[in-house]
DNA sequence: ATCGGCATGACAAGGGGTTGACATCGATAC
DNA sequence: GTATCGATGTCAACCCCTTGTCATGCCGAT
């Protein structure tokens, strides 16, 4: 590969005239601004990265940590983070860390290692921060780790209460929460407060049914719904701690004759384009999957002061479709 | 963040000693090996990659261009290519190029100047190759850039004769190949060739119906579906270019009452999760994609030479379900 | 006492680029 | 004619780590 000194060679000018003029230091002449961008295509050259990096302490890169890109929600925040990450000049380095915390630390040190500008964690195990020594900003996605450390989510405890008060107008009285195991510190637990905060309120108890586990990172709930079933088949509605348990729910009960919505609604969260794909389609809580994601890359890259640890919560709304 | 000079100072060492050990170029004491170890994890060193890198001149990062991470399909090439990178130590950049030739470029350019030891390129548009200077071992997928460059991918000819074969068996007369638009250079053309091969041999001629160009990037293909269906109202069977359009084809049929596989049998092409997801589930030819994308990535990192310029074929299989 | 081998140290150069200090030189301004 | 300014050059240090060369000191073998 070229390097600066053969582009300064060919253009008959200093290194330091190519150097400034690529960091626009300094004020160029157009005479010489046109050789060097001529040698510059002439010999193909791109600057090194490594070694600019290496001068400034700070490479041009993101890292997102994040259970799976099997999962479609998970796909949706993958093409959203690379999408404002390149927007501003940055890279994308992907780790798929299974949900493992022996994962999750040795990427986040080689993140470390290649002097990232920035963290953006949306997979975690439990007591993790005990690991992570904080020299580049770190933001968490769905999840808190700690006090000290930003995190973004949409306002779960609202969806929940939303798809609550939904059902509840549609006459439902035997409800059901289908999720994920809960974990500590998933802003996805306020979902179920929400959902059964508000049917409280009504005086209605609800059937709580969870899968194992980490099914979420191969989307596997057939056992769990099929298991759910039989333990409950009085239930009337079913509110679910994401699309894909929805989808599968649907599909159970197209094969089992159970009308939906007429003997069953069902609703879901995140709003996945397979919630519109399904027959019927999917009545879901939608997030703003594209604004959080936008909002964590950009704290990400204009983050000043250590100080500013804090939650953000973004809105949901309901999207109601065929299934309830 | 501490250097290499404060660990050595810590464990009284020099900085050759330290770096040699971490290179393991020479027989180290086990005094002096603890010691060293003792004052990294004090100290919570990481080397830094950056300037290792630049020394090696070669960073231990693979690049993925792809068109997007919001199709299912692609997902899993993510997936599965940074399962693959990383359990070799690798890094994944991920680039979602949005299929537009100008991003591939910039991506490319992007990925040289950060010395990256390899590049799969899945998404292109045509006449790529000019614009690419190859000091990196680059691999395509599904795609044929040029004859210098080895590319990987299903054999799709064959997967279009198995599903034809299984149409035929299952008694079907007037079929039709709906699919994304062709593009030049594409492996998947092969399966419309393998499949209306396989029914001229039977004397019988297929409709085709093409959607949109990039269609594939957002899975919207309602409207494609829609216009086929209004114009072609006469087919028995179909066999789609990926598991997304048919399973949206189930879902239209199951709006507008058409019975599959009574009135339609529907086979697709992938075996993405979803196909198994959909009511009725959905026959389809299945990729190994596990396979083909721990070939790209193993023939990036073992590349020497590079005359071994070839196309690599991968067996596909049909997965009968309940769509035919 | 001598020699060889082993573990380590000291030193310098190098990977490619950036930056600050200071010098140079021609052109413009007054 | 001199002061000024703008464009460029020269030089050296630096980012952090790697590596080759040569030196040193210690230990065991002879």
């Amino acid at each position: 590969m070229a390097t600066l000194i053969d582009v300064a060679e060919r253009a008959g000018v200093s290194v330091t005239t190519v150097s400034r003029m690529l960091n626009n230091r300094v004020p160029i002449s157009p005479a010489t601004r046109e050789s060097i961008i001529k040698a510059m295509e002439d010999l193909d050259y791109q600057p090194n990265e490594l070694a600019r990096s290496l001068f400034k302490k700070n490479s041009l890169m993101i890292g997102l940590i994040i259970a799976s890109a099997n999962n479609y929600f998970f796909c949706k925040i993958i093409d959203s983070v690379e999408h404002y990450v390149t927007k501003h000049g940055y890279k994308l380095l992907l780790c798929l860390s299974n949900n493992k915390k022996q994962n999750e630390i040795a990427y986040f040190n080689m993140l470390k290692a290649n002097q990232v500008a920035g963290v953006i964690l949306a997979s975690n195990t439990q007591n993790l921060e005990r690991y992570l020594s904080f020299n580049a900003p770190l933001v968490t996605f769905d999840r808190m780790l700690s006090p000290h450390i930003p995190s973004v989510s949409s306002d779960n405890y609202n969806g929940g209460v939303l798809a609550a008060k939904h059902l509840l107008e549609k006459g439902c009285k035997r409800p059901a929460y289908v999720m994920d195991t809960r974990r500590m510190g998933m802003h996805a637990n306020y979902r179920y407060d929400g959902f059964a905060d508000t049917f409280k309120k009504s005086g209605i108890d609800l059937v709580v049914h969870a899968a194992p586990l980490d099914s979420f990172i191969t989307m596997s709930y057939e056992d769990t719904i099929r298991e759910f079933f039989q333990t409950h088949p009085e239930i009337d509605c079913v509110f679910t701690s994401n699309d894909i348990i929805a989808a599968q729910i649907l599909r159970y009960c197209a094969r089992q004759g159970i009308s939906v919505p007429g003997q069953l609604k069902v609703i879901g969260y995140d709003d996945i384009d397979m919630a519109s794909f399904t027959s019927p389609s999917l009545t879901t809580i939608r997030q703003p999957v594209d604004d959080l994601c936008r909002y964590a890359v950009e704290s990400l890259i204009n983050f000043k002061e250590r100080n500013i640890a804090s939650m953000t919560l973004f809105p949901v709304s309901l999207i109601e479709r065929e299934s309830t």
